[in-house]
RNA sequence: GGAUCGGUAGUUCAGUUGGUUAGAAUGCCGCCCUGUCACGGCGGAGGUCGCGGGUUCGAGUCCCGUCCGGUCCGCCA
């Protein structure tokens, strides 16, 4: 027998047993004749004394960091207890011991906080995860997935799998290719998701379906985005919109009382996408703090008569005018607003410049526009802000998308700076009510926000027929956001063939192409169809987000670098020519 | 496709205006230490300054190129 406790599990109360551990060594602390070692496995430390009779022995057999031992000795009251750790109270004495197997210097400290930095700790990343971080991290992962699986199996929900080996589709991200040695010149590609399999599992009548399952895109990576990832994928026949969002916020309240403790009992809010858009500027708001966007003009139209009748060519020349009241904010310098102004106007925000307005305790009004502005017509857009004093407004002006977007950012920024997004503090929210396309500036096609078999709203489904009106119609689609973070979509689906090949036929895709792409779906849905919608959830960052941490690498065991390499494995790599050759892929130079 | 930051000891980093033998901390090795838990003390080893080219009497430092890594924009059902 290896062990008969494990490293974390001995407390004062097994004071006087004998006990075999084996585990890693964590630290050695000598003191010339005794001899403290911390030894180390995945349930926690556990001191070991080496008293002076195995101290020679210890001489004779050098142990080092991260050798594999096994002890056996008597679970002994300390003399000094530590508090730090669940088995500070004891230690082992040490009767035997035996080295199971060596080890080289670890390239890091294997410890809370390491001193190896992220492309080492990749590489090594077999070491990076004996750290108690990464191991919390795994943890946490586990429980969230077991804890899904609990809720969707009371809910009656069935796992089914579906294939990974399936046909590139011309919709959304790039995919994955794999050639086929058996059909020359073809292709498989790897899902984006497994959207098509679950709606013809509605066909099939199993009405109750999840999966936790992998994805693949093809896309440049971000710290929350890698190239496979892993979904919590649902769907559900004879349901409208309300019984997917009160089924899966009855999801998230089950996952977070399980995981995190956290009782929810309130019902999440909902906010349309429209209002997001003007409120937020963005389809994933925070709400974890105000600072809400306050529209001075949209798409030349003012909003806030003090604009009027001012020679300023900023604001009279600028499509849109947004702003927003940083709380306690009067009181920032000149230095501070001028830092604010180099961070609009760096690439990724790409703003020319920012106005501000200081609304002084006092009720006077000091701004960068006095010169253009008096005080009516400061007190009169302060007030259309809903600005009190010691407010500090912050204003954009420019294209109504990018200014949109870009003082969403900044409210971002703000509330980052004033410690308004408390990662212990959890708002989720339900985001309706998306447009059902989005038109693509460079082709002028319309696309389709969500994906291609996304309902129209159902009384606006004549309006498929007038490409003119696309823009108006909003879908039975909905996200679910947390903290700023979109953790789940879904919609309900198209399930009849006229209306699929209508969709199709708005993206583009006449019928022969829908027919040889979309052909099983089509005729699917010949054969009496259900209606039928649902949600995938983005496992990863559902975890990093719990976690508390905003990179999902760290709750992911083997992931990729934001080139998509596997730097321990250093793959992507190349082949044998004969590889190729058995593909029918010319060699690649 | 683009922007930006970085690459110096095993590791994390410092390195001034271009100037003698490139430093610190930590880790590692050796010696000492009977209550440590970030143990402590003394000593030691450890460097192709990512790579290639250029400027210069002289380059870790300046210039050009390139590779690698981080972050972001574009992209992303």
């Amino acid at each position: 027998m290896y062990r008969t406790h494990t490293c974390g599990e001995l407390l004062i109360t097994d004071a006087g047993k004998e006990v075999t551990l084996a585990g890693w060594v964590q630290t050695i602390r000598k003191f010339g004749s005794i001899t403290f070692m911390d030894i180390r496995d995945r349930y926690g430390i556990t001191q070991l004394y080496f008293n002076e009779h195995l101290n020679g022995r210890l001489n004779e057999t050098p142990v080092g960091r991260e050798y594999v031992i096994q002890v056996n000795g008597k679970v002994i009251e300390r003399h000094n207890k530590n508090p730090k750790i669940p088995t500070g109270d004891i230690e082992i004495e040490v009767n035997d011991f035996a080295i199971m197997n060596i080890a080289a210097v670890p390239p890091f400290t294997i410890e809370e906080e390491t001193d190896g930095g992220d492309e080492l700790r990749m590489k090594y990343r077999y070491l990076d995860l004996r750290r108690p971080v990464l191991k919390r991290n795994m943890e946490l992962r586990y429980k969230v997935n077991r804890s899904v699986r609990n809720y969707l199996d009371d809910q009656g929900f069935w796992d089914i799998e579906t294939p990974f080996l399936i046909r590139s589709t011309p919709e959304g991200a790039r995919d994955f290719i794999v050639p086929s040695r058996m059909n020359p010149g073809s292709f498989y590609a790897l899902p984006q998701s497994p959207q098509t399999f679950k709606q013809l599992l509605m066909v099939s009548g199993y009405d109750r379906y999840y999966q936790i399952v992998k994805c693949f895109r093809d896309e440049d990576l971000r710290a929350d985005r890698q190239p496979e990832f892993t979904q919590i994928d649902c769907e559900m026949s004879f349901v409208e919109q309300e019984d997917i969002l009160q089924t899966f916020e009855g999801l998230f309240k089950h996952v977070f009382k399980e995981v995190k403790g956290i009782e929810i009992t309130e019902v999440f809010p909902r906010i349309t996408w429209d209002d997001a858009m003007r409120d937020y500027g963005n389809d994933k708001p925070d709400i974890r703090f105000g600072m809400k966007l306050h529209n001075l003009k949209v798409d030349g139209q003012i909003h806030c008569p003090a604009l009027e009748g001012v020679d300023f060519k900023v604001t009279n020349d600028a499509q849109t005018i947004l702003a927003i009241c940083v709380p306690a904010g009067a009181g920032y310098t000149r230095k501070q607003t001028d830092e604010l102004t180099e961070w609009v106007k760096r690439p990724q925000i790409g703003m020319s410049g920012l106005l501000f307005i200081k609304y002084n305790t006092d009720g006077s009004f000091k701004s960068s526009v006095d010169k253009f502005f008096d005080e009516s017509r400061l007190r009169e857009i302060a007030d259309h802000c809903q600005a009190t004093p010691d407010d500090l407004i912050l204003i954009l002006a420019g294209n109504e998308a990018r200014t949109r977007k870009a003082m969403s950012e900044l409210r971002i920024e703000m509330g980052n700076r004033l410690g308004l997004r408390n990662p212990d503090d959890y708002k989720p929210l339900w985001v309706v009510d998306f447009p059902l396309f989005e038109a693509d500036e460079e082709s002028g096609k319309w696309l389709a926000r969500h994906h291609p078999f996304t309902a129209p709203k159902p009384e606006q489904e004549a309006l498929m027929d007038d490409p003119g009106r696309f823009g108006e119609i909003k879908a039975n689609a909905y996200d679910i956001v947390l903290n700023g973070t979109e953790i789940g979509g879904g919609s309900i689906r198209i399930f009849r063939r006229d209306l699929q090949e209508k969709m199709f036929a708005a993206l583009g895709l006449d019928k022969e192409e829908a027919q040889e792409k979309f052909g099983f779906l089509l005729g699917a849905f010949e054969y009496g169809a259900p209606p039928h919608g649902g949600i995938a959830f983005g496992f990863d960052r559902l975890c990093a987000l719990l976690g508390g941490q905003e990179s999902i690498r760290d709750f992911i065991a083997f992931p990729k670098n934001n080139a998509g390499r596997d730097i321990m494995l250093d793959a992507p790599a190349g082949v044998e020519p004969e590889q190729l050759r058995e593909l029918h892929l010319k060699n690649i130079t």
